[in-house]
DNA sequence: ACTTGACTTGGAGCGCACTCAAGGGTCTAT
DNA sequence: ATAGACCCTTGAGTGCGCTCCAAGTCAAGT
């Protein structure tokens, strides 16, 4: 597949492509003799996951860490097992974050709407909190 | 309270503090006659919202937006809802990613300790999938 | 052969959300 | 009244993650 292709197929532009491979977060893509990219079903895998990850927030570094790894072979399993295991804990903290926030917003929300009693003591006149 | 008890009490640093004053995520703190800032239990309020926010990647702009309509008046009432509205649905949808990846993670995580058998048709030899 | 359009590289530019620095004013304790 | 810790403003700098540009190469159609 073209790079064109492979644009239209994950919805990342060219320049994104080049530039997830310059720094690393896929591996290098294989060339056609006159050095143009051709990309095959498993840069393809390479780059779904590099796209869920990043839509997910996942540090970019430590997915370059994670496919440098894998590169190197089997001895670095210890260690990219690790890194997996480091970012699925943060992903579980920001999702955590993202839950407070979201019941914050419909309990705001709930106020506009007037579904919520007022409660003594609290400052939220459809406000703050 | 002063910047730096704010700062201690919010994990903010002054800077953050001064800079989200500045651009209108908070409304403006009040201050002493000598022109120090001078935070109420209200400017309390709106920031640990914005920290919430802001932690949740609620987009600046829109809350920046809130504030300001917020400060405007009851007759801003609709606008207000809707930028929450409007939030919470690309908070969803953030939340939706996020637990994409977290599976995608925990699927890998689980390859890692040998606990899922591999499947056919499976490209992912502890890799990309 | 020539045009058109997609591809290549290297490097510069951009928007966001801070973050820091300079140069100065204020407050409290000794 | 002077040190030292804190505060102020303005404006510049930083790091991230792209995004764009220039200058050139390559492939396919007429």
């Amino acid at each position: 597949m073209t790079i064109a292709e492979v644009s239209r197929k994950y919805e990342l532009t060219a320049d994104t492509l080049r530039y997830y491979e310059r720094i690393g977060l896929i591996p290098a893509v294989g060339r056609t003799e006159s050095g143009i990219r051709n990309y095959t079903d498993a840069d393809c895998q390479w780059i779904e996951l590099a796209k869920c990850m990043r839509s997910a927030g996942v540090q970019i570094d430590a997915l370059v860490r994670y496919v440098a790894l894998f590169q190197q072979g089997d001895d670095t399993f210890d260690e990219r097992k690790q890194i997996l295991v480091d970012q699925r804990e943060r992903l579980r903290e920001h999702i955590a974050d993202m839950q407070a926030a979201l019941d914050r917003l419909n309990h705001k929300i709930a106020r506009y709407e007037n579904v919520v009693e007022p409660v003594e003591n609290d400052l939220c006149h459809i406000c703050e909190k």
